[in-house]
DNA sequence: CTGATTGTTAGCCATGAGACTAACTATCAT
DNA sequence: ATGATAGTTAGTCTCATGGCTAACAATCAG
């Protein structure tokens, strides 16, 4: 089970639709910052902070060569947050036989204005 | 495909370790203000905030009967996030097979200095 | 060396997140 | 009515986020 906090960072990570679609861009295959921020209407400055967060939460991995510095995206790195989730969804459905036996309980509590 | 601001709120909401705690604790069944708030150390209106971005996020439903407010898991509130992270593994998978075609787009650059 | 390209660093700013206390409302029990 | 219980609202505080400009560093082309 992954750790609190890497979730944190993962699904913290996840929230910016920019870096969304910075994954979604990189996932088509590695590419340059320059090449990368094109899309965006927004100061490289800007845009780099979001590679950067992107980084260090273990999402993208980036090379240097010369002046160009190379985005990659890190495979795997979104396993924990499917996990998580996958986690979840199994304790749902585990509780759909109990929820039957919930509303029971209600309609005998001691009363119901409907 | 979900809407990119149905994202950014899901994702930001499953951010935070209290919420996601609420979101697993729910998953057992349904709970009370009071109950969920027990395990917490954090004074009722910081939690309550919480409960509210659950809620307004649609990951969560309320309803207050008498002075209880009792709190159900809105089960498939997580697809969306499901939805984008396959589709996310699907362009990874999808791109492997360029991979090894990218490498060697690299060995025969100008300089390798590896 | 000069200048263009590519990225980086530093510093500023507005906003929102997430915590708190204090005071309040609403319901239930007696 | 009184008081306890359950939740709510209002207002404050601090810090992180995400944007910007301006200036800088480093590399490549000529």
């Amino acid at each position: 089970m992954a750790n609190n906090q890497e979730l944190d960072a993962l699904f913290q990570n996840l929230a910016d639709p920019t870096r969304r679609a910075i994954l979604a861009r990189l996932a088509h295959g590695p590419a340059t910052v320059t090449d990368l921020a094109a899309p965006f209407d927004m100061a490289l400055p800007s845009f780099l902070q979001h590679l950067r967060k992107l980084e260090d939460g273990g999402l993208i991995e980036t090379t240097k060569q010369g002046r160009i510095r190379t985005c990659t995206l890190r495979v795997g790195a979104l396993a924990p947050a499917r996990t998580w989730m996958e986690e979840q969804r199994l304790l749902w459905e585990g509780r759909h036989d109990r929820l039957e036996d919930y509303l029971a309980t209600l309609t005998k509590g001691p009363d119901d204005h409907g």
